[in-house]
DNA sequence: TTGAAAGCGCTAACAG
DNA sequence: CTGTTAGCGCTTTCAA
């Protein structure tokens, strides 16, 4: 790669600022120059220093996503929005995989600094004041994705975690459940953990249901930690007819205890998850889950970057539930 | 972001020669300075320009990853393995999902050419000579990921897909069955196509069993497309024992189309995957599948990209089966 | 329609 | 130990 715009300036005959407006599109040169130029720069197989071009107009077309896990298919699909979109506007994307530590983000954010990003994606993650501070000293947009903070300055797109969670317990009590368990995610999860065990809890008890401690295990979101949880539960004797999970991941892992015990689905036990990632639809029996649009909120994020910083909205995008297979109708 | 090393410099009181000594931890001036400096770069909250570093040291401590779909577990746990590895050894990755689509996989290779990436990992999909000849004009390292062509200069990493296909077979054969489909990836694909198929019908072959083309249906590797293969060989009246999914993806589309007809799994089919993600382990039953390394994969691909260029070789990695509960066992 | 020249922010000799 | 200076490859006035 070591044809500059001067190479092909000399080979054309030509001074480089004129190169340079013919690689531009700008105007000011007959239409000979141009094609000699052209033919130069095939010929040469020039390509321009985005670099160089970076530097001088002070713009990379590129972006940063921060996420805890790229395996996993909610990054995913929230990925596969995102990028659709940057590509589409021409901006590039550079991952970072945090995997929820804090050294790792602070040293990933150091990083999109230095690269002079002009945006950041913060997703799934709590926006710690650290990392607040950080990104607002970077003085680009930032949108936060399926989380969002209210201290912060930044505009966020998410569902309504607390609505969502009881809507889909209210999905369990509609159907006749009356002793229901709930998958949580981390309890200190200020985004996905705790309104999503509120949303619940009220929704118990707005049926007059109980909804104590007992009612409740804890996981990560994970699978592993859904078998886990649903085996707690189990062990709890309280009689569960129905549970709920805050991923479908876990889910899943609650099903796979459940078949691992030999017990039949929905007949002994109706599931329902939360996100309506390509898991759920895979799942034996098919999983009933709160749909959240994924793809979508990744969309709509890369569009408020793209936007400007100016609007500190808090979007909220509509969520449902996705009915299959996992939830027996107790009326 | 505004302020630059003369700001600092100024700040300091010393030349931006000494502040760039001193960012970079080379010798050459007091400790006195040493700390004035630095506490200057900290009270104006200075960062380094990555773009004009680059531009002088013809370094972007970037890479490029083209893969044909973010949205998959395959995808994503490989990612997973780059990801780490390029965060190890400083390098920022570049996600390009190319949707398996040609022009708008040469839109991404223009951009990262002109990004000046340092390396390209290219994953998944067939090395077209279009490819090919860009990726050689561009002087850097590519290594290709899970796909290889013998035909380029580039090295590969991956595992023996003729070699792995024919020990899923065996696995079958072995566990007394007879009558055995292939659900094949697409027929074209020169890597995950058709090496898969020939594996299976030499391991029929080589038992004496019938592999005609009416033992093989057709998918896309993904879910929906194992359902309609599924139903497809169920229409043909074969009496299927079991079944060889090229993808796990694949087998849970066919595992769905079995429940949704009511039969049993593994009662009625055996089903083996191919890919070893955590869709076959989250699957019911828990599907037996051939283990791919996926994430070394990765690792082992970032680890050849950044070692140089000069080893062009192919690099074929262990598989086996991973035993779940999907194959009955006929003997 | 064209070119010369001044930077963009930084590194790397080369002098002191 | 420290500063001056010449680029890195490009865009963008400003003149011609």
């Amino acid at each position: 790669m070591a044809v500059t715009i001067s190479d092909v300036a000399r080979h054309a005959g030509v001074s480089i600022a004129t190169v340079s407006r013919i690689v531009n599109n700008l105007p000011g040169y007959s239409p000979e120059t141009k094609d000699k130029v052209e033919a130069s720069i095939v010929e040469l197989g020039y390509k321009p220093n985005a670099m160089a071009r970076g530097l001088v107009n002070r713009k990379t077309n590129t972006i940063g996503v921060l996420l805890p896990c790229v395996t996993g298919r909610f990054s995913s699909e929230l990925l596969r929005g995102i990028e659709k979109i940057a590509h589409a506007k021409g901006y590039s994307v550079i991952i970072c995989n945090t995997d929820m530590n804090g050294e790792r983000t602070m040293s990933y954010l150091k990083t999109l600094s230095e690269k002079r990003v002009e945006g950041i994606l913060f997703i799934s993650e709590w926006l710690t004041d650290e990392y607040a501070v950080f990104l607002e000293s970077l003085q680009i947009p930032v949108v936060l994705v399926a989380t969002s903070n209210p201290a912060s300055p930044f505009p966020s797109v998410k569902v309504d975690d607390f609505a969502a969670a009881y809507s889909a317990t209210r999905y369990l009590i509609d159907h006749g459940h009356t002793r229901i368990g709930l998958i949580s995610g981390t309890e200190k999860d200020p985004i996905a953990g705790r309104p999503r065990i509120e949303g619940f809890k009220r929704a118990m008890k707005d049926a007059d249901l109980r909804c104590d401690q007992a009612c409740i295990a804890f996981g990560d979101f994970h699978f592993e930690s859904g078998i886990a949880a649903m085996a707690e539960l189990d062990s709890r004797g309280l009689e569960l007819s129905a549970v709920c999970a805050a991923s479908d991941e876990m889910a899943l892992g609650a099903m796979t205890y459940m078949h691992r015990m030999g017990r039949k689905l929905p007949e002994d036990l109706s599931i329902i998850g939360f996100d309506d990632t390509l898991d759920a639809l895979m799942a034996y029996p098919a999983l009933t889950t709160l749909h959240q649009p994924i793809e979508l909120m990744g969309e709509r994020a890369m569009d408020m970057l793209c936007s400007g910083t100016a609007d500190d909205r808090q979007i909220i995008l509509e969520h449902h539930i996705t009915e299959r297979d996992s939830v027996k109708d107790l009326r």
